[in-house]
DNA sequence: GCAAAAGTGTTAGCATTACACCCATGT
DNA sequence: ACATGGGTGTAATGCTAACACTTTTGC
């Protein structure tokens, strides 16, 4: 059995055999309470006008990783996008997937507070999750599917480990952070258990002192933590969408 | 932002950018109450002689996971792997990944009973899981870090579907479905509980007729089960290995 | 004082664990 | 009879859901 990817065919055959390969991000973040995704629209090819998730063709000797996370950073943006912990959705290469040519997508998700996102008029676009699960939006190739399974992905990621805190800013309160979960799967949770839960994980925040300079609202002032590296919780929390799409 | 995975450049350069991708198996199963890895030895090329996952470039217009399965399977054998659920476990892509060129490989893993299983002399070997994971054993490329991963996602898996009936013959006993996870997971199970939560699981099994031909043993005679679909085990289970490597 | 948000206490329910115990069979 | 493996009963434990209740603030 010989294993080497590479088949002893001519050079053009060679051409017409390999298959094309792109990293492509999946980056969700919270807006105005909204779950949001980064999304960029077509303007050339085919599904022209259609939305795509971003990618770029790989071509430079870095990570998977590197090459998606850098698709989502608009070409002249200052800044790279701060999603620090990417994750490996998956490889997409049905034969049918892209009508020029055999095409593999291998697709990285990531999580991050919305002012982390540069966006611009013709780059990237945060687009409300109402829209793109909506019957009449339009993906291009199978980004349709990616975007669905990536959000399985961010879903069970949230109900296992404390991920939720890195879509909150740098200093958040329990309650805040209950809001994300009350976003994403579109529930309400009771918050007393909800801090308990939180506050008995270990790692799960950390407190941070009283910086407590927020513009008064009602009620009894809360206390402001931060993100850490992210830890498991076990057991996990099991929140499920209650009317999805 | 043109997001067409295939650069503008001429031909020549076309050839020396686009990666290599191959598609390769890992598909587990037990033998005498040892988990196998199905392996090959490399015979020619580099890293001649050491061991890595099934895998044969991809090349005609096929499902990733059909490649895949594909490869795992003998050159003349007569009838394919009967793994009916390859489950993709990710690409690999890192830069050095292949001295020779870049290099994609996409993994899909899964699990069969021993006897669908066609080895040869020259082909696929089935190696038990304390030669690969000790330290003088040799792994092709990063197969190392592709098969401790897959062997991470097994065990995700069996604690949280009915997936273990899998590596069960046609007919089977609870008993012999817990010695699936005592031997993946390195532990012992109390069989009265182990029994009541497979029994409680709706659509973990199905009762088979008592055809019981069984050589007799000792001890009472067991009820035999057959596999279903693969059910989500909710809660799931939580077994942990306990001393890996 | 009252409303509102933060945080704690308390009870009931569910699922697992540990282990005792009975059942059915071969020797 | 007895050992062996199959299967059930039961009490203790740990975690969560539900919800009452206290605390702390703005109005």
């Amino acid at each position: 059995m010989e294993l080497d990817p590479v088949p002893e065919t001519s050079e053009q055959q060679w051409n017409l055999d390999l298959p094309a390969v792109s990293c492509h991000s999946a980056i969700f973040t919270l807006v105005d309470n909204q779950l949001m995704l980064l999304l960029v629209e077509r303007n050339e090819g085919p599904f022209r006008f259609q939305w795509e998730l971003p990618g770029t063709a790989l071509t430079t000797a870095e990570d998977l990783s590197a090459t998606a996370m850098r698709a989502s950073t608009p070409p002249l943006a200052p800044l790279p996008l701060a999603v620090n912990n990417p994750r490996q959705l998956g490889a997409y290469g049905g034969p049918a997937r892209d009508p020029r040519h055999r095409s593999i997508a291998v697709i990285y998700w990531g999580v991050t507070h919305h002012t982390n996102i540069n966006t611009g008029p013709s780059g990237p676009q945060l687009v409300p999750m109402s829209e793109w699960t909506s019957d009449g939006f339009r993906f291009a190739f199978d980004h349709q599917q990616i975007a669905d399974d990536a959000l399985i992905a961010l879903k069970e990621s949230l109900n296992s480990t404390s991920l939720a805190t890195r879509l909150c800013a740098s200093a958040f309160t329990i309650s805040e952070l209950q809001r994300v979960y009350e976003v994403v799967f579109n529930t309400e949770i009771a918050a007393g258990n909800f801090h308990r839960k939180v506050q008995s994980t270990p790692g799960f925040t950390t407190a941070v002192g009283n910086q407590n300079q927020e513009p008064k609202r009602r009620g009894r002032p809360a206390q402001r933590f931060e993100a850490t590296n992210i830890v498991d919780v076990s057991p996990p929390f099991h929140f499920e969408s209650s009317q999805e799409r």
